[in-house]
DNA sequence: TTTATATTTAAGCATTTGCTTAAATAATTA
DNA sequence: TAATTATTTAAGCAAATGCTTAAATATAAA
């Protein structure tokens, strides 16, 4: 079994290429679960949707569009990305729907949110 | 002043909305920062050098190229993206250039690597 | 100084993303 | 029941993304 190689210097560490990739392999699932989570995360109207329910426990649609001053429909479809991966569930309540963070996602997003730092106030 | 509203309902909570825009203006600097972060790591590619680099400690573009089965302009250009925002950094050793996670966010990214779990070897 | 190697850069292009507007659902109220 | 309100869905489109190929840079070796 013949390595592909794109370059030919001879440093080049044929063993630690296949670690490497063996590495890989082993956590294949579990990174494109987190990268996952992360493209979501990293979106700026999502990444502040996280973190205002973090904040505020639950939120519905019209709470964020009047927070974020963007279309209700805009809104909806970014909660619909994180829905539809289990990031964030709902409760429906007449006929307002409620967002709030996932138990199963909740201590990753919190590890991460944790990260946000306020600023100073200046003058 | 008077407070713009997507939905009419009753029991929307004007204080909570105007604490929420606070809030977030409060943190829009390091939100923004993050969440771009966050983007680059969202990309599975780049999420897996990340990976990778936290591994092997330094890595050159021909050995993602060789371990990832990609061209090495394409992750040349993921690299250039990392680099852009200081995510990881440089050094040079004679044509070769290794690439590593920056000191800066090492911590950061080594809390979200730390989510990445090992699949049990079936068989 | 020519040639080879490692890497970057740039142009081109298909795919994805995230908005807008308009229409469809669903629940409430009159 | 009809009208209102909250939300979702779908079509359309501009912008961003991530690859490919080809060319440009930079260092090292012949």
């Amino acid at each position: 079994m013949k390595l592909e190689t794109s370059c030919i210097r001879a440093e080049a560490d044929h063993t630690q290429i296949l670690r490497c990739k063996e590495d890989l392999n082993a956590v294949s699932t579990s990174i494109e679960a987190i990268s996952k989570i992360m493209a979501l995360a990293g979106n700026e109207v999502r990444f502040k949707i996280l973190f205002l329910l973090k904040r505020e426990t639950e939120l519905c649609p019209c709470d964020f569009a009047d927070i974020l001053e963007m279309s209700v429909p805009a809104i909806s479809q970014h909660l619909r990305k994180m829905k539809d991966v289990n990031v964030i569930t709902t409760r429906r309540d007449g006929q307002t729907i409620f967002y709030r963070i996932s138990k199963k996602n909740e201590d990753f997003l919190t590890a991460i949110l944790s990260n946000i730092t306020f600023e100073k106030k200046i003058a």
